[in-house]
DNA sequence: CTAGGATCTCCAGTCATTGTAGGTTCAAGG
DNA sequence: CCTTGAACCTACAATGACTGGAGATCCTAG
């Protein structure tokens, strides 16, 4: 097939999604639904692969998926002002900011207890008495971050 | 009721933790099941508040259930040596480092994006330019994050 | 005794995927 | 033409860490 049309395995390696992930984003209409071929497999263009490319890079800088779409339709209106992306970006680099802020915070916290374990028992590990402790006295700061945030480790 | 003993909400006051997150944690093994009163309802001593105490300063402090519960278990053994319990604090001090220079890289990046937008029209947005941006030429840094990481906005 | 707030269990939803099971299609080699 | 086997299809379950709701029960003050 040299019609310049892409399965979605293709899509998937040249875009850096996976293929589960592009099903996905027309399965909530992130991404305008593929042509079918007869037996009924995806059939993509370049326009999709542009779409994949924006989705993917603001996914990487953090937008949400429903930040995505606001942007997504508003990158179709070239006329319209853009005030409204700007908008976006904003709130978003504001969000970041904060997080920055609490991750350099709880960094700090983290590194005091570290440095602060002997190495000896746990009946002297700095790390579990920091944690247990109630009144949070060894923070520096009340800047935890909010429990709803969603972390590792 | 003065037997000492608290209720879930009264123990949900008091350690910040939301009633549902309380029953969460005792569904899934995080803390010791309590005790029940004859009306099948659940009480709670002083223990039980130094447990979520300690499992909501960790969140706080982003360590994952999976962490707390083996930090929980570390706290129960006085004796043992810690350097199991500063070895996963030392990891997750890793991966919180990692992310801020993450999360420093892509606010600079947003910052060049919202700053260079000239408050015309979509046409001419950086916002949107940048993000459509196939080859990513724009990224000081390669250093964007894994996609998995969850994130907002 | 009654009112109402607190609690109970069970289940569904969130976000952004990822993974699996079981079946179909496609393209190339024999 | 036929067979392989990789890639594809749909549908559904799982992840992590909760949150929220429905509908029933309990507890306590008045």
């Amino acid at each position: 097939m040299s019609t310049g049309e892409l399965a979605i395995g293709e899509l998937a390696r040249r875009s850096g999604c996976k293929v589960q992930t592009i099903r996905y984003y027309e399965q909530i209409g992130l991404i305008t639904p593929a042509r079918r071929s007869s037996g009924n497999q995806r059939r993509y263009d370049v326009r999709h692969a542009d779409q994949l490319a924006f989705i993917r890079h603001s996914r990487e800088l953090g937008f949400s998926l429903e930040a995505i779409r606001d942007l997504l339709a508003l990158s179709g209106q070239p006329d319209r002002p853009c005030a409204d992306a700007d908008r976006i970006a904003r709130r978003h680099l504001r969000d970041i900011d904060r997080r920055l802020h609490q991750l350099a915070a709880l960094k700090a916290e983290l590194e005091r207890m570290v440095v602060q374990c002997s190495g000896g028992v746990i009946a002297d590990c700095r790390v579990i008495e920091v944690l247990s402790d109630h009144s949070h006295a060894h923070c520096l700061s009340g800047d935890h971050r909010d429990p709803h945030e969603p972390f590792a480790t």
